[in-house]
DNA sequence: TTTTCTTCTTAACATAGATCAAGTCTATTT
DNA sequence: AAATAGACTTGATCTATGTTAAGAAGAAAA
């Protein structure tokens, strides 16, 4: 049950079983159902979710009602409104599953007190929040100087398990283009 | 001369005299003309550099030669590309002086060591790139969901003294727009 | 099996913003 | 003072992507 993130933290930092036993009894598992809400715009974010299992996705309603993707998660992955989690404000984002998941849930004030007994923690989201921040910025850059179909392409490249996961609405959104078009740029590829 | 970096520490973290002591001689003031490079790509990221003074841009250039602006820093701010300063892997960003610019300029072993002394600086820095990374993903749904207009109403609202200060190239590029069309929204704007 | 969703595609038309090409107005250099 | 460069504007035209509308094919529900 906790085998992957405990992969995953030690790669990344040194971490003994006793300091990962602190760890663990703050986790709480949770089962979400394909198509239902981890966290609805307007709630406080109270905790982080670490994928072992499904996939699921962060988005923005703007006010002409339109969804935006802003983050897509599978295993392996934390997700959360980082904003709303670290703010301990309102949610300006909605959390929904794509598929069946399994998560691990670590709410804000544990991880609060964690911080404190375990540093190789802190240093391990302070190394997650930098290669976050990296990779958003990067999008940033591909979505502002590249095409629609250019994007695209690096997506499949870079998540290629993701493009054929995700449905098509998504993946649009998620590039900032419309369902339509992302058809089109398939279309368009296949040609070629 | 470090006045104004110890208020920003403190401002988010507790930090003795003695703490901020050890942080002192590990940081190098740089004077920075306008228009001089602090990094230019293929080179490595070797430092970070917090403004006392001044003003500059990090921009990537795509294959077709443009240029794109990928963060604006003034005073109080801090700026490399920390992309390149974490993986130390050569810069795929250059640095350059909007204005005449007297900057601290921290190390990255530096940096290391004083995180295994000074726990509260590695706080810092966490809170730091989860700050930069939220704000990265707000740009980022904004400059997906609306309009060129919008977005610069938007800066202007969240960084008025940024408008005023820096030429109007750099601005339409870190909006993701051509000069042209800022001047455009521009006068559309005078108008009402 | 029939009906109803989902997911995806296709086509015709509309538009925000890009591109290309001048031109103005200041500031800086010579 | 003249010349050059920098910062911004304006207009005409072009194009990638959006919008609207419809339909196909498979999956899920009834």
């Amino acid at each position: 049950m906790f085998d992957l993130l405990k992969a995953n933290l030690r790669s990344k930092i040194n971490l003994s079983d006793e300091q990962f036993e602190q760890i663990t009894p703050k986790l709480k598992l949770k089962f979400l159902k394909k198509k239902k809400d981890l966290i609805m715009e307007g709630q406080v974010c109270q905790q982080v979710a670490f994928v072992n299992k499904g996939a699921l996705r962060s988005y923005s309603v703007d006010n002409k009602g339109q969804q935006h993707v802003i983050q897509l998660a599978v295993e392996d992955y934390w997700i959360a409104d980082l904003y709303s989690f670290l703010t301990q404000t309102p949610s300006q984002l909605s959390i929904e599953a794509i598929e069946d998941c399994e998560l691990l849930m670590l709410r804000y004030d544990d991880l609060q007190t964690l911080y404190d007994k375990i540093p190789p923690l802190e240093r391990y989201f302070r190394k997650l929040a930098e290669r976050a921040y990296i990779a958003t910025q990067q999008r940033l850059n591909v979505t502002l100087s590249t095409s629609a179909e250019d994007r695209y392409k690096e997506l499949i490249e870079k998540h290629p398990s993701i493009v054929q996961r995700i449905p098509l609405v998504h993946i649009a959104s998620y590039l900032g283009i419309t369902p339509e078009s992302l058809s089109r740029v398939r279309k368009q590829l296949y040609k070629s």
